[in-house]
DNA sequence: TCTTTTGTCTACTGGTTAAATCGTCTTTAA
DNA sequence: TTAAAGACGATTTAACCAGTAGACAAAAGA
């Protein structure tokens, strides 16, 4: 499960892309990015703060401040949002690329079954999440598949 | 990353499969698995327990009593065992099938756009992680003949 | 029957994380 | 100069994780 929080950095990407795209794009701040995406206003700016360290999105202060998306939609990418708001992908920590550790119970890693097993099955994932960027989810607008059948 | 306590059951798990391919298979004390395993004895009770409860292995009490697999190691499902011990496998509750429930702050599910993009992915991995089995870490190296380095 | 050996069950605990909220400070345009 | 904005640390509440402890129940052997 995702985290709330990534929920509404993911909503507040969402309406900052939307207004990206607009003919007249503005930095938006965090009261409207709230309001747009129903976000506690309090606990957005954490996330937007986050967020802006990573270089996703900028913010001007003092008057008509606010936040706007820099990166291109394209580039920005949902599995690294992942990473920076809930942390490491990998289902066991000696299989995390970026966030390594070894399994402190562990003797020998090549011969792990556990981590065998997993690995099999984390290299496929990550080959679909590696590749979605928040373009893909602006662009999804295309009302009701029938796919998604709880 | 799946909880310390999903990697303690796999690896009990992993010494009853084990255990049972052996010529004569025994029923294993606590003790025991906790042991081959490298699992906190006591903590290991309420992870058999529930393993049971989900009617994968079968205790009996007593002298000479233990824990054995009841279901072959094809039949138990890693899928399975993960939401037993762990919980939904979704990454939004709004596309678990099993433990659905509708994000509170969602007004309409068929046009969420974080819905539709995390679907996707979690189709591929469902197809993926469902067809596990033990018996696919069983077979997995047979060449380490204890699981401790697990 | 009594004792020992095993599993069963309930309760508790200490540490960490999630999801915020609060207060204060700094920056900037009008 | 001041109101409007973001920056940032501190605190909070509840849940969850990883265990531990103690009493209880059943089964088998002496």
């Amino acid at each position: 499960m995702i985290t709330q929080k990534m929920k509404y950095a993911l909503k507040a990407l969402l309406v900052l892309g939307d207004e990206v795209r607009q003919p007249e794009p503005k930095a938006l701040t965090i009261e409207e990015i709230a309001r747009r995406s129903g976000t506690p206003k309090r606990f957005l700016e954490h996330i937007l703060l986050e967020v802006r360290n990573a270089g996703v999105i900028a913010s001007t202060r003092g008057r008509s401040g606010g936040y706007s998306l820099i990166k291109k939609p394209g580039e920005v990418s949902i599995s690294e949002l992942l990473r920076l708001i809930d942390g490491p992908i990998a289902p066991l920590p000696c299989l995390s690329r970026r966030a390594y550790q070894r399994c402190e119970d562990c003797t020998d890693e090549a011969s792990c079954r556990i981590r065998k097993v997993f690995a099999e099955v984390f290299w496929s994932y990550l080959l679909i999440i590696e590749s979605l960027t928040l373009e893909d989810m602006l662009r999804s607008d295309r009302v009701a598949e029938q796919v998604m059948g709880a």
